[in-house]
DNA sequence: CGGCGGCCTTGATCTCCGTCAAAGGGTTTG
DNA sequence: CAAACCCTTTGACGGAGATCAAGGCCGCCG
């Protein structure tokens, strides 16, 4: 199975002989799909860094220089209204390339949630190794379509649900997109404030703090903390999910 | 420059020699990224079908057998909820490819909005041409990322504008998306429903007209029929599209 | 350990848009 | 050409969730 060893802190000081070797997402991510001659040529143009809470790796409209892969903790990926209303279109997690959907401009922000490593890469030099190595190409468009597949149930989401089934799809969601984190059975993870919940799922920060509420005093879930909790009744989470309760 | 012939009413009756020789959608399409000897290739394994307004291409939930290319008219993909809610994810055009976002089984619906005519592969066949021709899946994965790019656009007008925002921003969006009807400047034609609109906006039929209605008073557009618009005021419908009126 | 600041919860009120209802226009059918 | 149908428009009303406003919890730092 899979080795979850913790990267070194100081990796963005001293360049290590290989930074893939160490890395605990790889089995998760597109170099997966590298054989292990072709793994040297990706360590060679990859550069690990390490961002805190809260620090940017992308800004809407800068030019499109860096893609990354995210190796541990987790990023908010998301755009702005002129007026400073904010669409969370995705969290991100270890495995996770940022950037797929990139002209020449960025057309999103992102930043970490909590501290985390990721994997840069110079986009030139990354689509000259793409397209030498079909199994890559495949393996992001692959990806791309996961992630098409999963705009397309947020479009759902945002468009059609109530705040309850929102949050119920959400927190079905959730664990299972953060790989290094398999937590306990129904045990949900949550990295992210009430306001960032919010901004991902259209509703107001209050919103969700009403709806966590009535969860709570109808026992299908129970907080274990502000960032924990615990799914008590699966079914019938599955069942507002769906607006079938 | 691009040569618009009509293509033959009865493409599926008879099989013909080349079905890409005379589409129209070539230029368009992931098609383009063949040289002409591949074309052949893809020719071989393509069938075309033509669809009356309506008819559907794809149900979700059937196992994906088939991929599509639009060659002409517009197909709309859907989702549905249990109780009939719909959030229509996208509305297709020439040149589009459908099928992309799609594991084992298809996990949206797609129909024809007026009629249609595709060229449909087995999903097998394609992909074995695909695995052969890194151009062509690199045409995917870029087709596939422009895809994720308005997916996250749509988000945020789904979970962050409001009525007036998001009618305003589906006007200017909507003539950018059909290349084969590149109308007169600021001419909108809306071959969907008010209904349609609505399902892709997350509105309802009512709002979308009231909507319209209010545009329409204020002079920013102007209705030349059910299904044919004039943009009047492009930059203050740019504004409003983006909140900033 | 006490005060401060950030985040979350809870309550009261408001509002945009959804729902319900009816009437208007266009086109298909007999 | 009338009648039936469908789609759209318009109006009146109501409700889910936003906004406004306190108050509670907790970690942090002096």
């Amino acid at each position: 199975m899979l080795e979850l060893r913790s990267l070194p802190a100081d990796c963005t000081q001293r360049r290590q002989e290989s930074v893939c070797d160490g890395c605990g997402a790889r089995a998760f991510s597109v170099c997966s799909s590298l054989d292990p001659s072709d793994l040297g040529r990706l360590d060679a143009i990859a550069e690990r860094v390490s961002l805190k809470a809260g620090e940017a790796l992308i800004r809407e409209g800068d030019a499109a220089v860096n893609l990354f892969n995210i190796a541990s903790g987790s990023v908010r990926i998301y755009k702005l209204l002129p007026d400073g209303r904010r669409q969370i279109t995705g969290f991100l997690f270890a495995g996770d390339f940022v950037g797929l959907a990139t002209g020449d401009d960025y057309a999103f922000s992102g930043e970490a949630i909590e501290d985390a490593t990721l994997c840069r890469f110079r986009k030139s030099e990354y689509r000259a190794l793409v397209r030498e190595r079909p199994s890559l190409e495949a393996a992001l468009l692959d990806r791309a379509n996961h992630e098409l597949a999963a705009a397309q149930n947020q479009m759902l989401l945002l468009g059609r649900k109530t705040a309850q089934e929102r949050i119920a799809s959400f927190l079905l969601d959730l664990p299972s997109r953060d790989p290094l984190r398999p937590s306990a059975e129904d045990q949900v993870r949550l990295p992210m404030t009430r306001s960032e919940i919010a901004d991902y799922l259209g509703l107001t920060i209050e919103t969700v703090s009403r709806v966590l509420t009535k969860l709570k005093t109808t026992g299908v879930i129970r907080l274990l903390s502000l960032n924990e909790l615990r799914i008590e009744q699966p079914d019938r989470l599955r069942d507002i999910a769906e607006g079938e309760a």
